[in-house]
DNA sequence: GAAATAGTGTCTGTTAGACACTATTTC
DNA sequence: GAAATAGTGTCTAACAGACACTATTTC
């Protein structure tokens, strides 16, 4: 949807992309014990969207989804999963998404038919990361970018709301069959941060024993001889996971349900 | 790709349609212990592919789904189930696929750069159904449409074959979380039918006293007063599912892990 | 009674889940 | 020794998985 400069005309701009078929990803973030999602607000519109774009005519799905990421986190390389695709003809009728509107704001002429008010269908992924470590981008025509609790989000584009509630199943389901707590946390990390992870994504309490039985059990994670400094009270160990008995397992269906 | 009679032109046909994407179908039989999935041969091309098609842009992905399925094997309200998207500018890359080739199958002249040519996204379902139910149609300009038994596919166009193992697979993930068995089975069905559907569709055998076990366990069937007569020995009775526990058990996280 | 298929019970080892105290560090 | 957090052991009930015989129907 943004015109970067560079590019005479909008048609100019648009011809490098496929039509009718978009990414989306939902970039979750963790910090202290919070989930958070990565909105944007374009077009200094009231309402806010989740991290999208279009699709280059030379890169996969897959490729434009980093690309895309990449843009609004600063971050290469997180893992991005696809959670579905969504397309149906009232997705994209919104209220302040029209073409006069959207010529006005970008300077523009669109023309009433232009593709990008077309019906489209977006492929969706997510991802998680630790979100001090994003710096938080906005792209050339949007009016804010920012961090927004899972629970409490602001007025959403489109059916983002749902995009964003099918995103958290799909995690939460993913979580007792992916490495996604490998691709999250640290190569070295402590008991409690782990619990907390998995606390925090599945919005429920976990005993901590058997937490921490299951996981040293199954040989997902390993003990270091390291400690970690932090605070006045007892040091907790460090751990890393056990790539090859955490790959091994889940492949072999051993599933992580807590 | 079908040109169907009552459209004068290319363009006249193809403007109804949502560009660079589609909807492919993997529709999977089940009969007599085996597990097969419906081909088409489109064009007189040697290459078989998926049952697919375009995304009208008055439908929804699910109905251009439903309505793809329809056509080839006259079942309408089937349960298909989306499992993922596929799309980079390699997979439509095929030897038999080109505009000169096309035009001269189908009569239209295609300018080299119609979009049916450009890379696009396919949005890919599965379903399942017993196979003697299906009265395979093939389209206008497809040389033949057949079931193939999954382990002995033939030469497949683009990334079908890659296609069809993710359905595969996503089946066969999906049969521990999802009323799959509902919506395959017949209402009243026997405990050898569903105990051979599992194995099936697993790939494995399963012990038929555990799988039973399991089953009037979790409540997910009931057992009902009737038989069904079928051969000269003793005649099984016959089962239906208790959709509230059978739901309401899925829901809650119980997989039906065999 | 032979052929064909349906149907079921028991044992064992493992695991999930409930539950509460001790250990370490710093001030 | 108080405050703060880390770390761990035991018991029980439920379940998974291995295993083999009896029941029914028809000819």
């Amino acid at each position: 949807m943004i015109i970067p400069p560079g590019f005479a005309s909008f048609s100019e701009y648009s011809d490098q992309f496929l039509r009718n078929v978009a990414v989306d990803n939902v970039i979750f973030g963790y910090h202290e014990k919070e989930l958070k999602v990565l909105l944007q607000q374009p077009y200094t519109l009231e309402k806010w969207t989740v991290t999208g774009g279009y699709i280059k005519k030379t890169e996969s799905i897959e490729d434009a989804a980093s690309r895309i990421a990449f843009d609004r986190t600063g971050i290469k390389g997180l893992y991005l999963k696809q959670f579905g695709s969504f397309g149906n003809p009232q997705r994209v009728i919104d209220d302040g998404f029209t073409p006069q509107r959207i010529g006005k704001i970008t300077g523009f002429e669109l023309p009433a038919d232009s593709w990008i008010f077309d019906y489209f269908v977006s492929v969706a992924f997510y991802t998680l990361t630790e979100f001090s470590k994003v710096e938080s981008t906005k792209g050339e025509l949007e009016a804010d970018s920012r961090w927004w609790p899972v629970n409490e989000l602001p007025p959403m584009m489109f059916d983002h709301a749902h995009i964003i509630n099918e995103a958290l199943s799909a995690l939460r389901l993913h979580i007792a069959h992916f490495p996604i707590g490998y691709e999250l946390l640290p190569e070295k990390f402590t008991l409690p941060e782990i619990h907390s992870l998995y606390e925090t994504i599945l919005g429920k309490s976990l005993d901590d024993r058997n937490f921490t039985k299951k996981l040293l059990l199954t040989k997902i994670i390993t003990k270091l001889d390291e400690t970690r400094k932090i605070g006045r009270h007892r040091s907790p160990f460090l751990y890393k996971f056990d790539k090859e008995h955490y790959q091994e397992g889940l492949k072999s269906g051993v599933a992580l349900v807590f």
